[in-house]
DNA sequence: AACTATTTATAAGA
DNA sequence: TTCTTATAAATAGTT
């Protein structure tokens, strides 16, 4: 590309790596909003600098379109009753259900280092307190989730079990958008 | 660009629209694989078609690179006892819960949105017990987040507290990255 | 999906 | 970082 053809390998010298990963996350922001504004599209983009700065572009904005495609099949009902759509969506709640179990093992982890920086510090007192307490609550917010996750697997059976009975009453078929 | 330059405005005829999102979506993820390879940098690219389709690109990964991004200043520790970075700790804490919540809710709506289905369906009994359950658990989950929360800006004042008392007794640093 | 005339992106250099 | 410029890469319109 350009002045000369480079290969697509990571560039060896740090200093014009660092110029390279400018220039590109310049182009590479630039057809994001193109894309969006041609089309009309969503675009969400997050980049970590090879120095492990983050730079993120978004349309609407990345909140939105992160928000959109985690909850993604959540929209109207376009499945039948009895097919599979049902089991997709438990699949989903199932995998966001994961995801915020996920998020507060990450909390977790979050805590130890700030403990671990107080310790560093030499405050053992104070340090001890906020552990105690944020991963007690840690704690119980992930116990609540796991509930809240059983209790979904018992919820599938029901349905799975109701849906069946609905198709011997006989099948209707959801307008598809 | 290309044959004949275009205007940078929302291509009207939806059928060109969407040839034009094609394209230019894989256009747009083989420069952001390309900016991961010769960089080193993490890419996450998430885009919803004129049509509502997701499509993802991510090095690592999406997931990964994602909670990178949410997690941000959860680096080690990179700022002074009494400074601005324990407040922005905090900050970014509750950043985290509410989004937690923001999810929480999402999936509320969701759960609407499946008793709404279940409703036009015609089997009130079934999507009712779905409902009960589903959207008690979540009001039970979301409460614990929000005691969390409350927790956590106590835990605050106190580290506040402490943090003066700390200056007094003397400011160490810490080294910088 | 393939082609190709052009525009756009960018590597190297300043 | 910003600018310049030669050249590679992307792509709009067409088939």
């Amino acid at each position: 590309m350009g002045r000369r053809k480079i290969e697509m390998k990571m560039v060896k010298d740090s200093s014009s790596r660092q110029v390279t990963f400018s220039k590109r996350r310049t182009g590479l922001f630039k057809k994001g909003n193109e894309l969006a504004t041609l089309c009309g599209a969503e675009v969400a983009m997050v980049v970590f600098s090879p120095g492990g700065k983050p730079f993120s572009f978004g349309h609407p904005s990345v909140d939105s379109v992160a928000n959109r495609f985690q909850n993604q099949d959540l929209e109207p009902n376009n499945g039948n009753v009895g097919g599979s759509s049902k089991d997709a969506k438990v699949d989903k709640l199932n995998r966001q259900l994961i995801g915020l179990i996920k998020q507060l093992q990450a909390e977790k982890k979050r805590g130890d280092m700030l403990e671990k920086a107080m310790k560093a510090k030499g405050q053992p007192k104070c340090k001890a307190q906020i552990n105690e307490l944020s991963l007690h609550e840690l704690e119980k917010l992930k116990g609540s989730l796991e509930e809240l996750r059983g209790n979904l697997k018992a919820r599938v059976s029901e349905m799975e079990a109701s849906s069946s009975l609905l198709l011997l009453a006989g099948k209707e078929t959801y307008p598809r958008r």
